[in-house]
DNA sequence: GCTTGAAGCTGAATCGATTTAGCTAAAGTG
DNA sequence: CACTTTAGCTAAATCGATTCAGCTTCAAGC
């Protein structure tokens, strides 16, 4: 795909070339060229300089023109970091689609799209900042430095954030802190004594805050200090090795705090490789963001975000915050679901 | 938000309504108003006008005037149904990004999304018939109603099927037929004779032949007749209630396969609680679609399309046909992988 | 009274593609 | 030969938002 210079290559760069009207191109590219009898001399010239010219339509002009009038149309971005998982994401898509079918009519139409961002690097999104390619966003799954950029900026349209707390932005949390506080609970309420909490290496807000908490309350019902366990990553087998580590170290153990599901069960696969049992030798929480929590063997039992409760306030704020920009940015905090399964 | 009569508001309505010119009311939705010394007055007008007539900024004519002409722009989609599961998706996206990463340069930029539509109703999604919306698109996990409008229609653009034959268009698909032969050879071989087709009622193209070919295997190779149990849909609760139902019934079984690891998740659990051991009494193939099947308990064994290869021609595919729209269509049939693991 | 400066705003060009109405030249018709 | 028709093409308007240069008006300064 040649360029020629820094010209960009447009319909005009083509008529230019080939020494016809940029009306003539449009129409080769738009296959109307027969109904329009256009000369095939003339569209086989079109179509090589086309070819010749690496020619890539501007969809931001086409849609411009295409564009009917008489609707208004809304573009939604639930934004996301490559790193992490897309279950929540998909749910939450689901839930913003089906809030934007009801509000679908003659002259209102919504198209919804997942996003990634590499993590950490949130503002090198372009459309962003010029507010050029989003009516409202969902943000989650940031890294800190993401946290940085939205904390300093206020975007002119719609912006809910999942999962973390920023006081300028519209932002619905779980509350980490109370998650690592009923995690403990449970554990300690088993007769636990020797607990560990199983991390990943990136520590999220959430999930420092889930951490936390749970070794604060530890420390201070049981007077003894929880062990952190840190995998090198947020997939079963980082917490596998993890944990399969620190057990073989011959160190104690007879509960075990995940931080995300996905650690939870490498970490069964850890216990039950060391020939214990669970709950009976060593007992486990996870969190809930695991499509299949419920069948794990033994089924896992969740102290964590409730994803309905999440989702369904996630898409509300979102319409609340399109339908009124000037609405104060409210925080909704969503209390920890627990569900009791076989696992602690 | 009330509307005036069928007429769109744009910053011209807004301008009209106001009694200024569009250049103020562009000012102030840019919050620009300050450096360009606008009357508090003035601004506060328009941005009550702005309210009460509910505008919405036509973002593809914003687009277009930030639009730097240095760049190219490129926008891929990612194309699925909301009923799909998004782990081979979200593969997808990460390789496509990381192809288009390497692409990147100072005159081209791409942005990749993930859009979802309803299953079956595919030729609604806006902005595909008239190619404003993407300079390529991967398509997966349609319905045959999907895969009809497909046949009929030539996109002006990159267009990569996967997971479905279709002779107008690039496709990138699993051997279905050989994975289900695979699956049953591998049960025949542990010596299995009562064996199950574990499916979900919706048959999609793949998981049909999966079974289709599964079900001829055993029949000309052991000359039994494979017992098919039909799950209400795609979750393990549904593999596990069809299967649970069926060893109720006192009918024998020694081996199932599942057409999709879900429904191995769910059978594992059906099996397991009638005090069954996987594999000693009964044992599971699965099909290696989801993210963890090396973390069941046991480890599942897995026939099915090989995601890695898989995702890298899909990607590849798609930049090919970006680079050459004359290309032929091609089809590229990627071979099952077969993972053995403790499951059979 | 004349110049200067600032405040507050507007006109018009621009981004790139599409499309309609209409033009010209050649061929066909009676 | 005068006309209609057809093939083959183009000029210019258009979509909606942004922005730059520049135009008034009024107050201050000398």
């Amino acid at each position: 795909m040649p360029k020629r210079g820094k010209r960009p290559v447009t319909v005009r760069t083509i008529a230019e070339h080939v020494g016809v009207s940029t009306a003539a191109v449009s129409t080769v590219l738009a296959n109307r060229h027969e109904e329009r009898r256009l000369a095939p001399a003339t569209v086989e010239k079109i179509r090589e300089a086309v070819r010749r010219l690496g020619y890539v339509p501007n969809l931001a002009a086409r849609r411009l023109r295409a564009h009917n009038p008489e609707v208004h149309h809304h573009e939604l971005g639930i934004l996301t970091s490559f790193e992490a998982p897309l279950f929540l994401v998909s749910r939450v898509l689901r839930q913003v689609q089906r809030l934007a079918d009801a509000r679908t009519g003659a002259d209102r139409r919504y198209s919804i799209s997942i996003e990634m961002f590499h993590a950490g690097r949130l503002r090198e999104m372009p459309g962003l900042l010029n507010a050029s390619r989003f009516n409202g966003v969902i943000v989650t799954n940031t890294l800190p430095e993401d946290d940085a950029f939205l904390a300093e900026t206020t975007l002119p349209y719609a912006v809910v954030v999942l999962g973390r707390r920023l006081a300028n932005h519209c932002c619905v949390l779980d509350t980490p802190g109370e998650i690592g506080r009923r995690a403990a609970e449970i554990l300690l309420a088993r007769g636990c004594r020797m607990l560990v909490a199983l991390t990943p290496t990136l520590l999220t807000q959430s999930t420092g805050e889930r951490t936390e908490s749970f070794v604060a309350t530890v420390r201070a019902k049981s007077g003894n200090e929880p062990v952190r366990v840190v995998a090198g990553g947020f997939n079963p087998a980082n917490g596998a090795d993890a944990l399969r580590a620190h057990l073989g170290a011959g160190r104690g153990c007879d509960g075990v705090y995940a931080v995300t599901d996905s650690l939870a069960l490498g970490a069964y696969q850890a216990i039950k490789d060391g020939g214990r049992r669970i709950p009976r030798d060593i007992a486990v929480v996870g969190v809930g963001d695991h499509e299949h929590a419920d069948f794990f063997d033994p089924p896992l039992t969740c102290v964590g975000p409730s994803s309905d409760t999440i989702v369904d306030e996630v898409g509300t704020q979102l319409f609340r915050l399109m339908g009124d920009r000037r609405a104060e940015p409210i925080e909704v905090c969503v209390p920890p679901s627990v569900v009791r399964r076989a696992s602690a």
